[in-house]
DNA sequence: ATCGTTCTAGAATATTCGAGG
DNA sequence: GCCTCGAATATTCTAGAACGA
């Protein structure tokens, strides 16, 4: 109980400027294009490197600390600050987690890659469409 | 309170270089794939030689030492520290036990040679198919 | 490789009084009775009331402190510290999250209750039946 | 209405115990 | 006594479903 509700801050959207949130506006049908998505890139741009961060290729991120990730990263992007929320839009999405290999229990996705934007906006068109 | 409590670490998996974890996470649809065989491959290039070991040619391994087995190399990598469990996941996987000749009490699969690591993707692949 | 690794403690099973283990066991034709009822038992008689606890009335129960509770409680009672594997374990054994009310958030199941360790020992023997 | 949040369930592998050869 | 296997529970990751803003 004491550890509940922090305030939850609305959706910062440093992603103003990110082409991304342009380009799936303008390319969706009506309004509301994925936040999600949107967040997830400003997050991994936001300077929270020891908390998350891309893998040196960038092909996939890792959260480093769970802990300070909810309290400090979900809190200031979401609604809430459940990583079980957070992961559940992972894949919604179709996020996968990494089992094996240097980049074991990093999340990655096919097309969500830090040097490819552009594909990022296939992601958040496709995303609900394949299901 | 606590029993024995050994510390059962995670898998630490030092399969990076491991093409088998490349090849798997390609074809394999979706989800975990089986974690145990590349385990056993980490256990086998991990520098236990006076534990665990290749026979010279490549073809089954032998547990020299159990003891030493179940506390320094199982507990680093999987959830428990016994050697029945090791031994049933093998038999789940077709490994079998040599019961005669100069590699008696080895433990060999078709599939599982030192030489052929693209055959262990097969083995990870067919495993549980043919169950 | 650097992550975490907290070390996994051993089902303490501070349960040898309780009856419901001797009752599973004894009523159960062969081996493995559901470990879970029995250590979720002993984590509420465990000392841990500012961490998880029962309702004044005994009729579910409430994690206080989830970061304590996976690091304290979880990984001296399970092969993990994963609060959402203890929950997937809750919903498996029919426990449902209180949604309002003066108990929301708590969770509880029919039998499930403080005063009644006859009825747990009901669901420990129906639990998987009626799956 | 769509997306987000939460809770529950499905599916695959992992761990344990014990039966049977 | 091994060795292999079936079966039950446990752990993890992903998906379904209900609800709400």
């Amino acid at each position: 109980m004491q550890r509940d509700a922090p305030s939850f801050g609305r959706r910062v959207s440093t992603a103003e400027q990110s082409n991304l949130q342009a380009a799936t506006t303008s390319s969706v049908k009506r309004g509301a294009p994925a936040l999600f998505l949107s967040a997830l890139v400003d997050i991994l741009r936001g300077g929270y490197e020891d908390i998350i961060a891309w893998n040196p290729s960038g092909t996939c991120f890792m959260i480093r600390d769970a802990e300070r990730f909810s309290d400090e990263v979900l809190v200031h992007h979401f609604k809430h600050n459940k990583l079980s929320s957070f992961q559940r839009q992972l894949n919604l999405y179709g996020f996968r987690k990494i089992s094996r290999g240097p980049d074991a229990g990093a999340y990655a996705h096919e097309h969500f890659l830090r040097d490819r934007p552009e594909d990022i906006q296939v992601m958040a068109m496709s995303s609900r469409a394949e299901v």
